[in-house]
DNA sequence: CCGAGAAGTGAGTATTCGCTCACGTACTTG
DNA sequence: CAAGTACGTGAGCGAATACTCACTTCTCGG
């Protein structure tokens, strides 16, 4: 049991690594542009030195998000970043006077874009009281922002961890008052008055609604396990799901007759 | 703009730290006993020294998953974990041959357990058709056991990020596994044979039914963030609006009349 | 065409981290 | 009580990491 000095056979190289998707808290990219314009420096193709430092800047970041989304702010080093970006780590620090400028510069980056034009359509659906279609276009965002903005958003859940709390307030903060979030309060709100979604709290309501999709995308996306059933198959039940549960059953409260036993 | 030598200010000290909770993904631990037998070593107390060697593991196990949870495995250093358990360096390779295998005893210990009795319970609701109560002890247990056991799920937050997806799939295999989802998925296809629930993919189903509390627990006890509604009364409306949608409304497939407009 | 400033880099440096080792010290058992 | 053994540690090692600096090379406006 446990020989004094020698040490025992060891776990190592049974984990590591860090590769797949990322996810946050909903609200962030979303079907967006993604600002794929420049691509993320191949290895292969004959690299064009001497860019630029604005574009140096922007391809850096588009680097970092990636990096930081792989192996979260502690695990990128430099070193990785440099590489992906085929440029040599000093590189760096003549664009960004640290590593956490980067990865602050990274994150600032494309946090919220694309909402707008989406939210628009929402508040269209909304008041043409297309509930089930809304719940569906919600659903499928959820699911194509989490395949498309992976590392981006495996970025952000590093980031809920890895931040103190004070720093997790004011991220919410910014996910609270984002289009997306304001929008469905709003919306349950108006259909709550109309006496057509169940009472509560909606800000609860809302988070309950993205809670099914974004849950089922950040495993199946981001982790990459879970139900492999299609997209679309979960879109469409979770909408029907939702739905049921916001318009109410107008059965009893609890105690059902029970159908056998 | 940019000069081009002396280094720009830089945002240090702006980001930093890593406290609050944790979250994984549902299964895990639960209201289980939480295995505090062993405090955490106060700083402030006469520390008694030299336990016999199970113990210390064990007390250092409990740290580790203080430690790994705060700052993830990258971020927790052995001086860390040895400064928190009131011993040396050296003395954690004394009982663990590394830091990967602390983590792996630490990951192995705990997971899973308390959930045998609280799904005996479950069980026995499901066969009285207490759906709503079901629901409620559903709520409960994932907020309760979020709040209880932070750390170790920041520790599955972050493992499942840290892991390559090989790894991520063997994890999954076990939630997959676990009393918990067994029962839920035999449950809710047993209600949708008797006609009480909707017709899909059971695991869709019971993921949708777990995301809307987990993911309130992950924000309000993990992050710290999140509306502040008391948990009972989370718990409340979440097993309303999920009965309501799982019993489906009875209305038509989609388009609804609209109340004005 | 030329020169000044911007972009880029190889070779470091100071620090930290995981881990080892030789050596002390407290139990325990005969 | 003697001694064997399990527990504990200070000092330090090699590797890695964020960052610096002296220096070269490209670019482009005049």
């Amino acid at each position: 049991m446990e020989r004094g000095d020698g040490p025992n056979r060891r776990a190592s190289e049974s984990f590591r690594g860090a590769r797949s998707l990322l996810h946050s808290h909903a609200v962030s990219t979303l079907p967006a542009d993604s600002t794929a314009t420049l691509a993320t420096s191949e290895p292969g193709a004959a690299r064009r030195k001497r860019l630029p430092g604005t574009e140096r800047r922007a391809q850096l970041i588009e680097v970092a998000i990636s990096i930081f989304g792989q192996r979260g702010f502690r695990g990128a080093t430099t070193k990785a970043i440099a590489d992906a970006a085929g440029i040599s780590e000093a590189t760096i620090f003549r664009h960004f006077p640290s590593k956490e400028d980067l990865y602050v510069a990274a994150f600032r980056q494309r946090t919220g874009v694309g909402t707008k034009q989406f939210v628009t359509m929402l508040e269209d659906l909304a008041d043409k009281r297309e509930d089930e279609e809304l719940l569906r276009a919600l659903g499928r965002a959820m699911l194509m922002g989490y395949q498309q903005d992976r590392d981006l958003h495996r970025m952000l859940m590093y980031a809920w961890l890895d931040q103190d709390e004070s720093a997790n307030r004011r991220m919410w903060e910014q996910v609270r008052k984002s289009p997306l979030f304001e929008f469905l309060e709003r919306y349950i709100a108006r259909r709550q008055a109309e006496g057509v979604f169940l009472q509560g709290d909606p800000m609860l309501l809302s988070g309950a609604l993205l809670a099914a999709p974004v849950q089922h995308a950040i495993h199946t996306k981001l982790y990459r396990v879970g139900p492999d059933a299609r997209d679309e198959e979960v879109v469409e039940l979770y909408a029907r799901f939702l739905l049921d549960g916001l318009r109410g059953a107008g059965a009893g409260t609890s105690s059902e007759p029970g159908v056998s036993n």
